[in-house]
DNA sequence: TGCAGTGTTGCTTC
DNA sequence: CGAAGCAACACTGC
């Protein structure tokens, strides 16, 4: 579920909502979850950062707690408390009785007396506490990240244009480009104008300079929105995304493209994920 | 009722 | 090797 600017929401807050604070105590009733307690309670949080999708808790003695939320986790920062087997929030605010509260599955306790909760219907989610070393070695397949200063035209044209595959799928291909999945790639292929089909190794130089000055310009509005809540996402307070009231193209199958050009959004498949454009200013 | 579809990734297959 | 297909899981909507 959550892509680069949905990681990157979450990331900001937790900067400042738990660095410092030591990890007291861990709950999961997932067996692969309870393993890590004893890695990490007693610990404290240096620092948080987000790479691609990942998030990189920094934690003391070199060791870093790396999530990566998949489909459908989030990470929030509250109090619950346990009531007939389920979990529930205690504060006032939108986690109040949000009925995601019940896909809880991994609770780190805090030290001031807060909670920063995992919650995942689908339980698809990673975590694992590994040697800071060991975790940014498992990341170094990641490609360059689109709002960094130094992702540059030349080095973006150069790793795209000669995978043959689709170029939707070369977008969220991790090791090209990280933290852009489907939401994201159907956005910055409706801006950029071009078809989701069309084979990476055929752009033309302008075409591929199109998809690269549209990228940032579609990850950042998301990020304003604090991301995209489609069904399942919430920010650390609980609270949605407000990307999908903004959407140009994901999501938007048989309505007028927001461009105004008498194109109708077209849903197909690419690569088993559904991917939605605009026939008229996308051609194939 | 049952089954296709869902924002991700990595393993298997060709 | 690179590209495509599918499974991991739980739930929703047609």
């Amino acid at each position: 579920m959550p892509e680069l600017p949905e990681v990157e929401t979450i990331v900001t807050d937790l900067k400042k909502l738990i660095s410092g604070l030591k990890i007291t105590n861990v709950w999961s009733d997932i067996p692969a979850f309870q393993k890590i307690k004893k890695k990490i309670v007693g610990r404290k949080i240096l620092g948080i950062e987000r790479k691609g999708k990942n998030i990189l808790i920094g934690l003391n003695q070199d060791k870093t707690l790396l999530v990566h939320q998949k489909m459908t986790g989030h990470l929030m920062y509250g109090k619950w408390k346990r009531e007939n087997g389920a979990w529930r929030s205690i504060l006032p605010g939108p986690m109040r009785d949000d009925p995601e509260n019940r896909f809880i599955h991994l609770i780190f306790f805090l030290s001031n007396g807060r909670q920063l909760a995992l919650c995942d219907m689908r339980k698809f989610a990673k975590v694992v506490v590994l040697p800071t070393e060991k975790a940014l070695k498992e990341l170094e397949q990641l490609g360059p990240e689109p709002l960094a200063k130094n992702f540059n035209f030349k080095s973006f044209s150069k790793i795209i244009k000669n995978k043959h595959s689709k170029i939707k799928s070369v977008l969220m291909d991790q090791s090209v480009i990280a933290g852009i999945g489907n939401i994201y790639s159907d956005e910055i292929l409706w801006l950029a104008g071009i078809h989701p089909v069309k084979k990476a190794t055929d752009l033309k130089e302008k075409e591929l300079k199109k998809i690269y000055l549209a990228t940032k310009p579609v990850l950042k509005r998301a990020i304003s929105a604090r991301g995209s809540s489609y069904i399942d996402y919430r920010d650390a307070f609980g609270k949605k995304g407000k990307y999908q009231e903004i959407q140009n193209a994901y999501g938007l199958e048989g309505q007028k493209c927001k461009k105004r050009d008498g194109g109708i959004i077209k849903r197909i498949k690419i690569g088993g994920r559904s991917a939605h454009f605009c026939p008229i200013h996308q051609k194939l």
